[in-house]
DNA sequence: TGTACATCAGTGAACGCGCGTTCACTGATGTAC
DNA sequence: TGTACATCAGTGAACGCGCGTTCACTGATGTAC
């Protein structure tokens, strides 16, 4: 039964994915750790040779999820300028349950709340995608000349994690719409008066 | 053992305030019924005479989170001017888990993740409670003459919600009270473009 | 290169535990006469 | 007003279930000679 180094490597990487993906649509404590391993198509006692526990699990999966959200965040504003940069991380952002490949949640909205009394190596990797998230904000709004753009990116995402947050709630698809809606709004004129400010000199 | 119908009453109140605070600050996982029955001095076999499960428990704690919240925010800005109300509303808010008698805190921010995955009624129950809270913002914003009080003060919920969520996951202090600071000096600066907006005719 | 043995990825069953819920029971309260 | 009975708030033990974790085992892989 024992598999090589590389397939051993490929099933961790598959556990993690498929780990990922279920605590961010069904949430983590709906998601054990027998249904993460038959849906990566291993049996659950296999788990342990892989992650010392529920825990270590939650802490990978989180980071990966960052990783792939960074990634892909990378990926679509290759080659704009700030502006639209900016633009489009932030509707990416706010519509991902919206969006039809929805494959890339991000787990400060979505995981917030069940991750609040996990231990501190698992908030240390929240807060970490966190701050990664604010800088690569913070990077376009430098580009505008924006003053404090460390501090308005933190804000930025503060609203986009809440109107996320939020309209998750919503059982009318509507006031969600209207949630993401005046949030991408307030975002943009956010960015153009601080960016307006900060030309004249 | 049988109790009178005044003192049923103020066993399930009891029951009720109890559980709002143990799911607010330990989570709602983390809450047992016979964690909540035993703080609110009574046995686990006892919850059924009052609740028919914990979901409906979870649905009303809710319901009363958000009346002592409002409750106590409609004290706090009785007989101020709007912009010292929303600054007041605003600050109160965003510092609910650094105040020392942070008795009340707000499901928005504390729960939403974990209930991402409940039923209709008890997220009907919280988007209420959004609702709720946004229009008493929103009052204020339309005596400040803002165009859009209402889509105002939805932004200005996210933003807080955002904040005090992912400022909840910071390990260190300092982080923590930087994400909220920033949120609290953004939603200035909005209210004041908005209201200065408004004004000019 | 071939052989012998140790390793260890993965299996499948079992364990202990805590959860939400149920239930038979108690005895004070409420109600009907 | 007093009496007889039904009601039902609260008790405490038990139930069934699913969870995270452990464990003995298998057999292909890795390694040492």
């Amino acid at each position: 039964m024992r598999k090589s180094k590389i397939e051993a490597a490929e099933s961790r990487k598959r556990v993690l994915a498929t780990a990922s993906d279920k605590f961010l649509r069904e949430g983590i404590n709906a998601t054990g750790i027998s249904d993460v391993m038959v849906a990566a198509g291993l049996t659950q006692g296999g788990f342990y040779r892989h992650f010392r526990s529920k825990e270590h699990l939650i802490a990978e999966a989180s980071a990966a999820a960052f990783d792939d959200t960074m990634a892909e965040f990378e990926q679509a504003v290759s080659g704009k300028s700030p502006r639209e940069a900016i633009a489009i991380i932030v509707h990416h952002y706010l519509f991902q349950l919206q969006a039809e490949d929805n494959n890339r949640l991000c787990p400060l909205s979505t995981l917030s709340s069940e991750l609040r009394h996990s231990n501190d190596e698992v908030k240390a990797v929240i807060l970490n995608g966190y701050s990664r998230l604010v800088k690569f904000l913070a990077s376009f709004m430098m580009r505008l000349d924006v003053d404090d753009y460390l501090g308005l990116a933190s804000s930025v995402v503060s609203i986009m994690v809440g109107a996320v947050s939020v309209s998750a709630l919503a059982v009318e698809k509507d006031a969600a719409n209207n949630i993401l809606t005046n949030a991408e709004k307030t975002i943009g004129q956010l960015i153009d008066s601080a960016a307006r400010q900060a030309r004249p000199a």
